[in-house]
Formats: structure tokens, sequence, C-alpha cells
DNA sequence: AAGCACACCAACCGCCGTAGT
DNA sequence: GACTACGGCGGTTGGTGTGCT
């Protein structure tokens, strides 16, 4: 025999709150505290079950709640933080004084999520998104039968193509011809196989962001050497992909090199040029070199989001005239070339 | 003005680990 | 130990507002 059920859902409100409703809740746990859901409702004179109880407080009716538009930084920690924990909003909400674990997910999804992809990055895993160009099937197709592959056409393409992406494609492709059947990255647990395989089969590279000085020794990076030595780096690693410029400081959100806010004339990405930059202590998840204190300060940094609203809103807040979804406009152009480039190729 | 599409977000749903019976 | 509710969490939905044609 177990426990009586918490409430019987027949007969029970659902829906939006009745400022009423509301206002029973505030009272009642202004006086007798929270804790015991199941029967809170009874005690309050609500007609909720406790969960609905527990959800409308938390996430709407908490004394601490933080409303209005994330700020800057709030946005910036957490895009951070979904890099390093995941969807675990929880975790992230507790990072984030006066945000609630609902708030940061509904703004993750219909803000943030949409930014990255536009920039190419992927949501999931923080990394740049081949799938764009779809230069996955190319290199693919070209790791079965290299020898056929003409990489002076591709090297030919960076007037057309994002440099970054190419060289990021080319990067990969001298490691996979080293790494036969080596996947392409799909998800974060999945970088994590992949890093321990790399450990084990490169442990010379596993050092994190540290430029190694590994030559690649096989035909197709000869090749892509002898093609354009000065633009392609001739000693590109997999550690270096991950953990000094291709997946971290240059595509993946950082304090100092995440420059999605930056000028609207300007090209959206940045410099791809290798970098000494050692005080950029952000890196991906699959480089446990990450540095909380850019986060903990973010999270110190007063908010400039102004914090109306009363105890009862369901209305909105929302400015459809969002200046910084422009932040993403470039990308778009970007989005041009690589049509352009299949319709060249 | 009407209709449609899209964006936003509060609330619900379902799952999971924990704990009471 | 088995059963089951509770509390918490992440994913999803549906209502509402806004902008465009």
């Amino acid at each position: 025999m177990g426990r009586a059920p918490c409430c019987d859902k027949n007969g029970l409100n659902k829906g939006p709150w009745t400022p009423e409703e509301d206002q029973k809740l505030i009272d009642f746990i202004r006086k007798h505290g929270y804790g015991n859901w199941r029967n809170l409702p009874k005690n309050a004179g609500l007609q909720r079950c406790g969960k609905s109880c527990r959800l409308r407080w938390a996430n709407y009716l908490r004394p601490d709640i933080k409303r209005g538009r994330f700020s800057f930084e709030e946005e910036e920690t957490i895009i951070q933080l979904h890099s390093i924990l995941g969807n675990k909003w929880s975790a992230i909400a507790a990072r984030l004084p006066g945000r609630t674990d609902n708030e940061i997910k509904n703004y993750w999804n219909t803000h943030i999520k949409k930014r990255l992809l536009r920039m190419g990055i992927d949501p999931v895993t923080h990394s740049p998104r081949l799938d764009l160009l779809d230069l996955s099937t190319v290199l693919t197709s070209s790791l079965h039968n290299a020898s056929h592959f003409n990489f002076s056409r591709l090297l030919g393409m960076q007037n057309i193509i994002n440099p970054d992406l190419l060289r990021l494609a080319t990067s990969i492709l001298s490691f996979q011809s080293q790494n036969q059947g080596f996947p392409l990255q799909k998800n974060v647990q999945e970088n994590h196989i992949f890093n321990d395989q790399v450990q084990n089969q490169m442990p010379s590279l596993v050092q994190p962001c540290q430029l190694l000085q590994t030559p690649i020794q096989d035909d197709q990076s000869q090749l892509m050497m002898q093609s354009d030595s000065e633009n392609f780096p001739q000693n590109i690693s997999l550690n270096e992909w991950q953990c000094s410029g291709f997946l971290t400081e240059d595509y993946v959100p950082t304090v100092t090199n995440y420059d999605y806010y930056g000028p609207s004339n300007q090209p959206i990405i940045i410099d791809p040029s290798p970098s000494d930059d050692q005080t950029s202590t952000f890196q991906s998840n699959s480089c446990n070199t990450f540095s909380f204190q850019s986060i903990l300060s973010n999270i110190s940094t007063p908010s400039s989001s102004p914090t109306p609203n009363s105890t009862y809103i369901n209305s909105s807040s929302t400015s459809h005239g969002d200046e910084r979804e422009s932040y993403g406009n470039n990308m778009l152009n970007f989005d041009m070339d690589v049509n352009e480039f299949m319709q060249l190729h």
C-alpha cells in the first residue's frame, strides 16, 4: 500500500491562474510557508493540484523572481552554462539569481537557439554546423575515394565559402584521413567518446588548448598543404581544432570572443587567425578547463534589465522589435554565399 | 478590416529518483 | 521488498499578442 493520491484531479481548475487564485496562494505561503504541496491547495482554498501550485509559485509568484528582458550578461551566462550543462535548466537557473528554469528554457528555445542556428552553431553541441554547407557529405564521399577528390577546387572556393568553415572542413578531413571511421560530432556524448578515442590514439595531443606541432603526414594533408600553404594550417591537429580555435574561441560562445553582439555592419565570423590570447578561459565541454570565474563574475554583475510587472501578469513583455536579433543577420549573408557555392558546383 | 503566420511564454504533461506506507 | 505518491525536472502545448499581406 502506497501513499494516498496527492489530489483528486476531478473538479480541479486548470489553465491560467486568476488574480484571486494567485492572491490566495501568496497569502497562504506568506502565513504558513510552503513545503507540503499536496495539502497546500486544500488548506489555501484553491481548486488546484499541488503540482500546479508549486509551479505557479516557483515560476511566477516567488518574490525574488526577476522579470523582464534578459540582460546581455545573463544571455552570455546562459550560453556558457548550456555548453557545459546541456539542458539542465534548473542547474542553469541556480546560477542565475532571480531567473527560473522555465524562463531560461523558454528564452533558450525562442531566442538563443534560433540565433545559434542562424550563426551556424549547433545549439546542442555548441559546435559549428557543417550541414549548412553539406560539406559533411562532400567530405565523407571524399574519404571513400580520396584520390579523386579535388582539393584544389575546394580550396579555390575561399572567396565564396566562409574561410573558417573551409578551414574547419579541411581540418576535419585531415583528421579523418588519419582516423578512418571517425564520425562527425553529433552530440556532446559522442564528443566525449570521441575525446576518449583521441586520447587513446593521440596521447600527445590531449593537452587541452595547447598548440602542438604535430605534422600531418598523409597524402591528403600534403596535398592540402601544397594547395595553399599560407591560408591553411599545415599542422592542424584535432586538439587544435577542438581547443584552440575552430570549435571554441572562434565558434563557441565565449566571454571574450563570442562577438555576436558586434556591430551589425561587421562580419559576424571572428578572425580565425591563431591567437595566443590566454585570457579566454572558456573552452568547450570537451575541454575540462572551463573557468567558472567568468560565469561567477557575470552572475555577480547587476543586471541592466528592467524588472517591472505585478504579481499577476499574463500580458507579454515581449518586444518584437528586438534589436539584438540583428546580430545573426550576417550569417544570412553567409548562407547566401553557400547557396552560390552550391549553384556553382 | 480580415486573415494568416509567427513569436512568445505560462502552464501542462510525463518521466524519474526519492521516500513514505 | 513492493507499491505508489511526492517533488523536481525537461519537453511540449496551446492561448495570446503582434506583424504582415
